[in-house]
DNA sequence: TTGATCGGTGAGTAATCACTCACCGGACGA
DNA sequence: TCGTCCGGTGAGTGATTACTCACCGATCAA
């Protein structure tokens, strides 16, 4: 019944990543409306019709690409070894640099804006896979500070939401609008986590500035 | 020759600007490659062909939409207002509460991002009238303030940046991502931007955390 | 050798796309 | 009353789209 031999079972595999890599490419650079089927069999180096063999629709191409991709974990065990030793400066300095690299690749962005700009199904998913993790680890990181009196008083989820905010913003900045670097990416990066950690540590006089908690 | 009394040219252009507004809400909702000339004409209650004697083309409509979009300067103005008094909190919060009040439309964001995304010859000049003038007056206020020791010494565009960064980074996780807000947006405004006035003072002490200038 | 089962393709198909064109009806000056 | 614009449309056009199908050749167990 079966004939499928490892070695071509393999090469099947093979096939379906390689459709899925020139796929999320051109996904990336144009979005799923602006992507024909024929346009990623000749970047595949195959005929249009065998993308249907391995996929039955576009869509579920583009939900594979979505499903599949979702590359980070070794960051977050590396910052979990700075946070146990409360290198505050290091946790941050880490998180800023992995985004702001100047290696990383600006796909997993565009798929990811197009994706929810495009109102995918999977969009969510994706978000949650990419992003949402730092979030909610950052938001508890900062959480623990606050409490250790290492940090002020402020909104933990907010706190990490404009620290995420600055950084991919500048991403955005960098790599979708075209806006140049005018200077080197750890300056860049040191400067953000100076400016975030200051924002954070506790006063020492007992500031009294009211408009902070109430309108 | 030319028959066209006030009252019809005055119709003629309200068809136009109708054409236009119906076509910027399905260009932002779903992209352009995703709206078809069909739909704009049926959302503006007119044939398919009378959209083609407004504008050649659909890219035309499109380019037309970018064009005229362009609102603020009523904000840069009361913005000047408080730098002329140097009230840096309202400064920021001014700034921060235009873009994340409650009932900003998303039309203009998603716009712009689609149109960054999808690479149109017009995005670039799109997001200079929407965003560059923000950063490059903020850049210019923070460096005046900077030069009266009011702020540490930092680089004025990134401060600008990480600002703008923060707050454009809230409105996209709530209105692309569907990110819910779980406390009002005034605490939302004054935390950012006690977060970030915090960041720029200077130190009390002569700080001494070398990594912030050399890695 | 046979024949069955693969991976792979060229040549379609129906639907949809942006865009065109011949034509309509009513307002208006003569 | 007549002619002439002019805003507006229905019914197309060719091109392109996602997707299908009949078919090919290589491989390999029997």
């Amino acid at each position: 019944m079966k004939a499928t031999t490892a070695s071509s079972r393999n090469a099947s595999h093979d096939r379906q990543a390689s459709l899925i890599s020139s796929a999320a490419n051109l996904f990336a650079a144009k979005g799923f409306k602006g992507t024909t089927t024929k346009e990623i069999a000749k970047a595949a180096g195959v005929s249009e019709a065998l993308v249907f063999k391995y996929f039955p629709t576009k869509r579920a191409l583009y939900t594979a690409i979505l499903a599949e991709k979702a590359p980070l974990s070794e960051l977050l065990s590396a910052v979990e070894e700075c946070a146990r030793k409360r290198d505050d400066q290091r946790v941050f300095t880490l998180i800023a640099s992995y985004r702001i690299r100047p290696g990383a690749d600006p796909t997993m962005l565009r798929l990811l804006l197009f994706s929810a700009l495009e109102g995918h199904e999977l969009a969510d998913m994706f978000f949650g896979k990419q992003h949402r993790v730092f979030y909610d680890y950052l938001a508890g990181y900062i959480q623990t500070r606050i409490d250790e009196g290492a940090f002020r008083a402020i909104d933990p989820l907010l706190a990490a939401r404009a620290f995420i905010g600055m950084v991919v913003h500048h991403r955005l900045l960098h790599e979708i609008f075209d806006v140049p670097l005018h200077c080197p990416h750890e300056d860049v990066v040191s400067t953000y986590v100076e400016l975030f950690l200051t924002g954070l540590r506790p006063s020492s006089t007992a500031k009294k500035r009211g408009v902070t908690r109430v309108r």
